[in-house]
DNA sequence: TCAGCTCGCACCTTTGAACCGC
DNA sequence: AGCGGTTCAAAGGTGCGAGCTG
């Protein structure tokens, strides 16, 4: 099972049941950045893990629910651009969620990772991002274990999880805990749940995966979008520096600019004033026929989650395709793991046949068995 | 030529050690 | 001795912009 991987192997030894988990995760962070596989149906953990373990998934009532929503729909609704560096980058907004409905006497552990959502690589032309050729291969295995994993369920329900401390760099060389993004590549967060049930409960223990419309993001070493930069200045503790109308070689009229299309707005108004931009933004980058996406369009909310059983789900009419294990094996057929899908509720659900399940980005593929 | 990337910079927040008073 | 509050320097997170690269 484990081949030569060496670095594995030593950490699955480990004594302790918990740190080996940790430790294994590491390990396969370490090994993927030495020996990265490029090949996007093999997840590196799962392929050096366990390849044919049927995952169970964790309780159906398992509630998340992404913290910060009202300004991860403000950076959505324009386009939302995260920098990558060679040293790392935080994301910004950062990542917080909530979890209710966890056994509080079980123990376990929360982590993140960030995956394509499609096979393009995209440029920022006339203010808008379209597609200007085929991805660059993903390295898949990179995972931000949260710090305090594992931990009962009643600890992680106590108060929202943050993860201010991941890291996105295009340098496969940096910290193996930072993950390695593609720049011009579009990209979405997922959070997993795995319930740590023994040394091994990362590769074999209950499972869900939480995906959430609102963090699709695009990497890049520079912004592209004055838009997003100056809502990420105007946001973000740290480039405080950069609000100042004064400041640097920044002209009064542009930062003016920026400040009034910081203002807080009624959350309907500011999502109207950027839909038809939006629109024209998405359609072209999504469809090089320039087709516009359906008008079909809601901004996601992941405040009001709604969950998939994917034993009543229809795969011949949707585009979601359930998280078969954690790791993913391409070569089974477990529908056992539910994801989270803002658009898929009890009213919405005929929607779902004519309409693709995220709205903006007809062409996901991130849920796809890569995982 | 140029889009994309790197790096040093100024400016800022965060963090934690040291100090102080109760 | 222990605790809580304050101060302050170091560490680290920002975007900017010039220069580099393929």
């Amino acid at each position: 099972m484990l081949g030569d991987n060496n670095i594995f192997q030593h950490a699955a030894v480990a004594s302790s049941a918990y740190a080996s988990m940790a430790a294994f995760t590491a390990a396969a962070n370490m090994y993927n950045s030495f020996y990265p596989t490029t090949n996007p149906h093999i997840d590196p953990i799962n392929y050096f893990g366990c390849t044919d373990t049927k995952r169970e998934q964790l309780d159906s009532k398992v509630c998340v629910k992404l913290e910060g929503i009202d300004l991860w729909k403000r950076f959505y609704s324009i386009g939302n651009e995260m920098i990558i560096t060679k040293l790392g980058r935080r994301l910004f907004p950062t990542f917080r969620a909530s979890i209710s409905e966890l056994d509080p006497n079980m123990k376990y552990m929360v982590l993140l990772d960030i995956v394509p959502i499609d096979d393009n690589r995209y440029k920022y032309q006339e203010s808008a991002w379209i597609i200007s050729g085929k991805a660059e291969p993903h390295i898949y295995g990179r995972y931000f274990v949260h710090p305090d994993s594992p931990q009962t369920g009643a600890q992680w329900m106590k108060q929202s999880i943050q993860f201010n401390k991941v890291k996105i760099t295009n340098n496969p060389m940096q910290n193996p805990n930072q993950i390695l993004l593609n720049s011009m590549h579009r990209y979405i967060i997922r959070l997993h749940i795995i319930q740590a049930t023994d040394d091994y409960s990362i590769r074999t223990g209950p499972l869900s995966t939480f995906i959430f419309d609102e963090t699709v993001f695009i990497a890049v070493t520079a912004y592209q979008n004055d838009e997003i930069k100056n809502l990420k200045i105007d946001n973000n503790p740290f480039a405080k520096g950069f609000r100042e109308p004064t400041h640097g070689k920044k002209n009064s009229s542009k930062s003016l600019k920026r400040l009034q299309s910081s203002l807080p707005l009624e959350k309907s108004t500011k999502y109207e004033e950027h839909h038809s931009r939006l629109c024209k933004s998405d359609s072209s980058l999504l469809s090089p026929d320039s087709i516009s996406p359906p008008l079909h369009h809601t901004i996601p909310d992941s405040t009001t989650p709604t969950y998939i059983n994917h034993h009543e789900q229809d795969l011949n009419f949707s585009p979601i395709y359930p998280h078969h294990q954690f790791p993913y094996n391409p070569y089974t057929n477990d529908s056992s793991t539910m994801m989270y899908n803002p658009y898929m509720n009890s009213t919405s659900r005929s929607t779902m046949n004519n309409f693709p399940a995220y709205g903006y980005y007809p062409t996901n593929n991130y849920n796809t068995p890569y995982f």
